[in-house]
DNA sequence: CGCGCGATTGAGTAATTTCAAATCTAGTGG
DNA sequence: CCACTAGATTTGAAATTACTCAATCGCGCG
């Protein structure tokens, strides 16, 4: 199962099997079912998330229960509150399990720790996190200048498959639209 | 001027005279006047920008001409078009001033050759990255889940300055609302 | 078969945009 | 110091868009 950590490190940095196999041990495993939490908010957040398995969102709810959803997470995907993560507050967000999943997980402790021994892995989140930040940018362009029609769009372009696992009314929570409205889109 | 950058720096990692200097060696300086475009859509882009005094604004044009603003940069801020930097692809936004301004210039070439020489700055830009994604998070949440009321009462409480520097219709053009909505708000 | 979840549809309401015009303000030159 | 102008802001009214609430439909699964 770690195969896959590996393969996505070494999208951006070779490894050999003494440091990949040094990586791993920095994380833990979790597996957790459909429906259950991995984080809610008020807790504290020691980890960063790493999708082996199965799809999770991050989400945050309202004062009257409206569901917002910050990310989805799916296999080779990275998913935390990284707020809290990274400034050692409670969560704002929640996270659950949109379906099974398996998880390798990543203290800050152990993160921080991996990348003052090793410059590749420092070099491999700084990469990460660019990509990130650009991603994010992309999409705060698109919620300024494209109606949820064409979000849609192109959330569908960029991720078909995400729709053939999650429900409509989860996409609607992402593009920021009413799950009525989001109906009257495609038709 | 660059005791700025210095200053910045250090707010993450100590460095030493000799270090910084190094660090300083691979930036370039430039001034541009209020009005002069850093970065016109469709440029090839080399370069972060560090400001050292003034404020500009990066930004998408639509079909119709309405102007979307990305972000606004004054005194400690870096400010590029990321996804063409990075990316070596051409720019999606402008950046132009909104005052004068004096940068520092740092190319992706020297960027890397400094993260691979130093250490330190690897760290550097790897935490300065991690707090603009969890920034970009908060706007994404912000816009999802406030209206541009309550998002105007944010963006004042957390950036005064900046609304002593720039017309209510950037700021507008930056919370994705009309600037006749806007003016509404606050009456 | 019937339950439950998700998706759709309709109608009324609320929020925002658009277009147009009026007003205000800071800076410029006389 | 004053008049003038360009840019910025405000206001009004109509049109558009999206939301809410309610009801209905469709389908897979026990």
């Amino acid at each position: 199962m770690s195969i896959a950590l590996r393969q996505h490190i070494e999208k951006i940095t070779p490894l050999t099997d003494q440091e990949f196999d040094y990586i791993l041990s920095h994380f833990t495993s979790k597996k957790l079912k459909k429906h259950q939490f991995l984080i809610q908010e008020g807790d504290g957040v020691s980890n960063d998330y790493f999708v082996v398995k199965g799809l999770l969102k991050a989400y945050h709810v309202d004062s009257e229960g409206k569901e917002y959803i910050m990310q989805f997470a799916m296999e080779d995907w990275w998913i935390s509150d990284y707020q809290a993560y990274f400034n050692h507050t409670k969560a704002t967000l929640n996270i659950d399990c949109v379906e099974d999943v398996e998880l390798l997980c990543l203290s800050l402790h152990n993160r921080d720790k991996l990348c003052a021994d090793l410059h590749k892995i420092e070099h491999f989140f700084r990469r990460k996190s660019n990509m990130g930040y650009v991603a994010l940018q992309r999409r705060i362009l698109a919620m300024l200048n494209s109606n949820a029609k064409e979000r849609y769009e192109q959330l569908l372009l960029q991720y078909p498959a995400l729709f053939q696992r999650v429900p409509k009314t989860l996409i609607a929570a992402y593009l920021g639209v009413s799950r009525e409205t989001l109906s009257r889109f495609y038709s």
